[in-house]
DNA sequence: GCCGTTTTCGGCCCGACTGTTTTCAGTCG
């Protein structure tokens, strides 16, 4: 069993116990040894060898006793107890917007309920208002949260997905008689949620039976759906679709850019094919015989167009004319911007924290602990910022030729002011400014309310500037044709926040910030050494919104980096 | 259940908003 699945298990403990009604504090300590848990660096079992899994913060004798139980056994007996106790979607109910463990209780004591679909029922048939403690305004508002719930009902989030067929394809490659495995449809186009998982595999005819029995015999598999020739379509034990279609090597490229789609990509392709007589029946990419993709583009007279870009949104006419962008890749990234330590509510030390980012290769970070309002999240008082900004020094200097930038998430007030006076945020490099209360203001103020800090010379980056979590949180209402327009005027970034449930810039707003000349920085907003990883789902964002190298800005190497920052200031002292 | 230069008990990030109440419980960030 690896650390996420024992933070996940801590995490559905804590979640469970909230709704029984365990002492709150019982509750916090589960939750806070799931985040402990996320935060090591080690496999869990190497500490328990060693006899130290209470050394890590957080963990105590008695949750350490349960870590060792799910090691050992793979599974945990409280767990189950929990689980015996209420209907098995009971959590789905807290992912509702304003449902919380009391309610979600009360709705299962009271009325039965036990997920969104009864949850809906009743909440219709007006059955939730007559609840004590219940009322008009809150049966609305349910109704109004399954909606946020189900916009993105079956489908996951590419966070979960991509791991899955990571593992799926690793496991298939190692099939005898499987010479090529890729995933295709929305999967590698790299959108933020996906409906299903499918995956392509090159293969000899004769072979195709035996690969399908051996992978429908695969651990993550839980039944099968169906079975043709060539397809075999699975469902995993989360109910998640998979499906594995089989062709032969010389179709492979053919077949991979059919599935991959979109379908209007593909479509469109075919429309070119059929207009160039291309392909032995004239109609069909299909025909087109060739291992790779680049021979299908090639012989459409294309370059090669990235997976992320297939939407047919100008990348076919671009691909013909050989004017499309050279898409941002990782390995462009050369610092994280949005960085946060155990000051706040990270994980790790500010030590800690730089090492894992030296390990990514990167050259700079900014140490970007949250601004004093947002107390919740432990928010630096200025005392507490000069012992961080001291200890930024100290580290500083352990580390010649990496760059720490001072820097800090500064909430924007509801006026829009910083969440800093004068003398304090002379200190910083310069701030991110997000939003991380008032979430339902009038887009009139809530446009003026952000338009008014970017005014502030010291805020460089908009933090995850839509506010938005998938499936769970809509959209702050902003104007963005006049927060776009002042981006510009005042070389303002926009973030890519990394976080799958985040990627907030997204794609289609990167596109438009891209071709009215403002940079974004791809940030992780990490809480812990083991985010940092979630950078290339920013990346992801940022290709699917043609973003090169040049349209980021910690693509810069350090020093460029600092000259840009200097440029800016002086650029934004002329403006005045 | 965890933690302790206030350590074996008594705290535990906190403040605001919302909707239900008639003084407050629940949710959120």
């Amino acid at each position: 069993m690896d650390n996420t699945r024992v933070a996940e298990i801590l995490g559905e403990i804590a979640e469970l116990m909230d709704i029984k009604g365990e002492n709150s504090f019982k509750v916090r300590a589960y939750e806070k040894a799931a985040k402990a848990v996320g935060a090591v660096a080690g496999p869990l079992s190497d500490y328990l060898e060693q006899d130290a899994l209470e050394t890590i913060p957080g963990i105590g004798k008695g949750i350490a006793a349960r870590i060792g139980e799910m090691l050992e056994d793979g599974g945990s007996a409280l767990l189950e107890e929990l689980r015996d106790e209420f209907p098995p979607q009971i959590l789905s109910l807290m992912k509702v917007p304003g449902l919380g463990p009391r309610k979600a209780a009360q709705l299962y004591r009271g009325l039965g309920i036990g997920n969104i679909q009864e949850l809906k029922e009743a909440a219709s048939l007006g059955r939730i208002a007559s609840l004590k403690g219940f009322g008009k305004k809150t049966e609305e508002k349910i109704l109004r949260g399954i909606d946020i719930v189900s916009a993105y009902a079956g489908r996951l989030p590419l966070g979960v997905v991509l791991p899955l067929a990571r593992d799926i394809i690793n496991k298939l490659s190692k099939i005898k008689g499987v010479i090529k495995v890729v995933e295709t449809g929305s999967v590698r186009r790299r959108k933020e949620t996906v409906g299903d998982l499918e995956i392509i595999a090159a293969a000899g005819a004769h072979d195709f039976g035996g690969i399908m029995d051996s992978f429908s015999q695969a651990a993550v598999i839980s039944e099968i759906h169906s079975r043709e020739r060539n397809r075999i379509r699975l469902k995993t034990a989360d109910n998640f679709l998979v499906s594995l279609r089989l062709v032969e090597p010389d179709q492979f490229g053919a077949a991979l850019v059919r599935f991959t789609g979109s379908k209007e990509h593909a479509d469109s392709l075919q429309e070119t094919a059929k207009n160039k007589g291309i392909g032995t029946l004239g109609n069909s990419i299909l025909d087109i015989p060739g291992g790779e993709e680049e021979i299908i583009y090639s012989a459409l007279g294309m370059e090669y167009i990235p997976p992320e870009i297939r939407e047919n949104k100008g990348e076919i006419t671009g691909a013909a004319e050989h004017k499309l962008p050279i898409l941002v890749t990782p390995e462009d990234i050369k610092g994280d911007l949005h960085i946060h330590t155990n000051y706040t509510d990270g994980m790790n030390t500010i030590e800690e924290m730089v090492k894992a980012a030296i390990a990514c290769g990167y050259e700079y970070i900014a140490v970007s602990d949250h601004s004093q309002s947002l107390k919740v999240a432990g928010g630096l008082s200025p005392e507490r910022l000069k012992a961080q900004q001291k200890e930024i020094d100290e580290v500083g200097a352990a580390y010649p030729g990496f760059r720490i930038f001072k820097a800090a998430e500064v909430d924007i007030l509801p006026d829009g002011k910083l969440d800093y006076d004068e003398e304090t945020l002379k200190n910083f490099d310069f701030v991110i400014g997000s939003i991380h209360s008032y979430f339902n203001q009038d887009i009139d103020t809530m446009t003026k309310r952000i338009l008014c800090a970017m005014e502030d010379p010291r805020l460089l980056i908009l933090g995850h500037p839509s506010g938005r979590l998938i499936g769970s949180r809509n959209e702050l209402k902003i104007n963005w044709d006049e927060v776009l327009k002042a981006a510009a005027k005042r070389r303002v970034i926009l973030e890519i926040n990394s976080f799958p449930e985040r990627l907030d810039l997204n794609d289609e707003r990167c596109r438009k910030a891209k071709e009215m000349g403002i940079k974004v920085s791809i940030n992780t907003d990490s809480h812990s050494i083991n985010h940092l990883k979630f950078v290339e789902y920013g990346v992801m964002v940022a290709r699917r919104g043609w973003l090169d190298k040049k349209d980021v800005l910690n693509t810069m190497k350090s020093k460029e980096l600092e000259n840009w920052l200097a440029e800016r200031s002086e650029f934004l002292k002329g403006l005045k």
